[in-house]
DNA sequence: GATATAATTGAGACTGAATCTCATTCTCAA
DNA sequence: TTGAGAATGAGATTCAGTCTCAATTATATC
């Protein structure tokens, strides 16, 4: 089992950052919501619960879960950034439904293996990648 | 040697377009631009020629260019748009540079069967795909 | 527990990309 | 040549995201 509060807790505090409720209230949200979640989204469902969070603060503090290696930034094609949690969650890639808007997760080892070997080719250093297939899901086509 | 002014003829002519000086400009300057462009660039490419465009007509024309397959829209995540024509060009992917911004293209037939195989797996039918990996290039890491 | 210090917050101003509005101008088929 | 419909440009608008700064809060030390 992953601890999400302990794993932020210690990158907090390597940099010299405090746990205020704030950002506790933000990661707990984004933790436990299943799916790929947005800025705005987030400042809603808080402040239907007990927390009220702002905007700046939201966007803030989503800065520090990605730095941490808690949660990943997508673009999903919106216009705007959405959020998963990816601690304790093995790789994935995405099919993106043009019509519906659902996200279908993927994983494929070959892909990867192949990405690493183009890296190696033009001695390039990868950090992150996406790959994201736009289309019509199998109700939608 | 494809000729893209008659591909976007066509396209405009079963649209009920019209072929307009502004149009031509802008897909001259866009087909002959060797690499990755954005929208602003454009605009300043276009004025220090004898083409003056607005905005508005760059941006709803680019927005053809896309629909009739002369050009790609593609995000480098640079927080805006970037165009690359790709009519008469094989199709590519990413490698982005996060140091130095520079973009390395490469072609992985593998790695697109892949993409096909997994699309047939979940029924969902492509339109677009992105291959992104960001990270450090050779002069760079 | 009290105190000091540095970090954090929120309200709202600001930015930059992209889109929209609408009065004027242009294109092209007839 | 003309008319109907399409296109344009200036500038207003939208929207996500960032920034500013005065007021507040977390934590280490006493
Ligand atoms: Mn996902
Ligand atoms: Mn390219
Ligand atoms: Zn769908
Ligand atoms: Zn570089």
């Amino acid at each position: 089992m992953v601890r999400p509060v302990e794993t932020f807790l210690k990158y907090l505090d390597s940099k010299h950052l405090k746990l205020t409720r704030e950002r506790k209230a933000v990661l707990e949200e984004v933790f436990f919501h299943p799916g790929h979640l947005e800025a705005e989204e987030l400042t809603h469902t808080l402040r239907s619960k007990k927390s009220r969070v702002s905007r700046a603060t939201i966007y803030r503090t989503l800065e520090l879960l990605v730095d941490s290696g808690i949660v990943r930034k997508i673009d999903l094609g919106h216009g705007h950034s959405h959020y998963e949690h990816i601690l304790g969650h093995t790789h994935h890639d995405h099919l993106v439904c043009l019509k519906c808007g659902k996200v279908i997760e993927f994983t494929d080892k070959k892909i990867e293996r192949l990405q690493t070997n183009i890296c190696q080719k033009s001695r390039f250093q990868e950090i992150s990648h996406t790959v994201q297939i736009f289309g019509y899901c199998k109700d939608c086509r």
